[in-house]
DNA sequence: CGAGCGATGTCAGCGAGCCGTCAGCCGCGC
DNA sequence: GCGCGGCTGACGGCTCGCTGACATCGCTCG
């Protein structure tokens, strides 16, 4: 799952980086408001995490423009603490949620992943389908109630495919959002992943769609 | 379970009602101090988590007013970060803990059990998972009744996780948490120290998530 | 002041698990 | 029946985390 970080201090920056990734999260970071205004309406992530304050593009003008062209990208920005006006103009300029800084990346993430699941329609941080379920927090899958070891990169594609259910995921869409665009692998490791996990979860879960890619069965969104 | 919510800052009021209702319990929001002593005087709650610095009605006062007239319901408050005489004040005013903004709603779930159980009447706070019981209070940890002397550092560490019990933590939170994020250590610091309280409180406490972290298992909290 | 001890960071080695690759097979669609 | 896309079992390189050993530091006691 991808993840677009705009902020311009490279300390906070780097924290940011680092913190998605453990949390599971590819983190793809800008420090310019053009490139992120580039990177936000060209590519395709799960998450926006946008610092009002950047060089070049004000952020506030990014995220105008990315609602104005129609991108429901889920938006988190970052505000400097106590200035209240930023964040009513962030909430009016179509953001989802802000944080104040400094923060604590516990709190980021857990908002973060308020701000996804709500963008994907769900209300919980557990999902279940079937006889699994799979649970954001403890990063925990479970079969019938028993709790299923999944390996990082397998509990990526699991999650990601959960995530966007009752719609056909590319393979190279799966590609991009487990590894990262910059080191896309051309091999059959997907696959292979894919195999892996329906090993571990059962064959049920993940259809294949011959020719499309695959997809996990639910509402039909 | 009633707790009242005592906070005029509009947003996180909506944070902690959120929070506190996904725990299961019911937030009632005054965001005035006149208000805030009213209902905590004339209603029965379980806890009062209180905001120093309501608008009419200082919080202090509030705290004084009702521990003067007799009221014993436990009190969190919420302080300023680094703010150490608020603090200070608060727990002579009558105050159960207190908890630094910004705070993680984790801890303060967490927070909120510890006093409600100590008012309670239960052996203050006290932690049980598995044959390890956790009292936090004395600092103390057992293994089947007989108490296990742990360096600070182990202590710290095992409390953090306890603590957090049912989430994976990563590698990285826990260094941020039991030194402090100023000094970081890039080493395997943490792994040794794992592998010392294992060594202690047995192996089955602690369950390695390979590339996220550790978890300690037992109910979201 | 020096010896001793406990606490803790560092290091190297090791074993397990992860994961990409490949080759061959299967089965779907034509 | 053929071809191609997808599946699977095997393998090996590699990383991660665990462990025992050692160095260092601070504290205490003689």
């Amino acid at each position: 799952m991808r993840v677009l970080v705009a902020e311009d201090d490279r300390r906070i920056a780097a924290d940011l980086a680092r913190g998605l990734t453990e949390a599971g999260y590819i983190a793809e970071c800008v420090a310019d408001g053009e490139d992120a205004w580039f990177r936000g309406d060209t590519e395709d992530y799960a998450a926006i995490i946008l610092d009002l304050g950047l060089p070049r593009l004000d952020g506030l003008t990014i995220l105008k423009r990315w609602r104005e062209g129609g991108r429901r990208t889920p938006v988190l920005i970052l505000t400097a603490r106590g200035s209240w006006a930023e964040r009513v103009d962030g909430i009016d300029a179509g953001a989802d949620d802000y944080l104040p800084k400094p923060f604590q990346m516990e709190e980021l993430l857990a908002r973060l992943r308020s701000i996804v699941r709500r963008s994907a329609g769900h209300a919980s941080s557990v999902v279940s389908i079937g006889d699994v379920t799979l649970d954001e927090r403890q990063m925990q899958v479970s079969v019938r109630g028993q709790p299923v070891p999944l390996s990082p990169l397998e509990y990526r594609l699991a999650s990601y495919l959960v995530l966007h259910r009752g719609r056909v995921v590319s393979q190279f869409e799966l590609n991009e959002n487990i590894y990262g665009q910059d080191d896309a692998h051309d091999s059959n490791a997907i696959e292979v992943l894919i195999g892996r996990v329906r090993k571990k979860l059962g064959p049920d879960l993940i259809e294949t769609r011959r020719g499309f890619g695959y997809i996990v069965p639910g509402d039909g969104a």
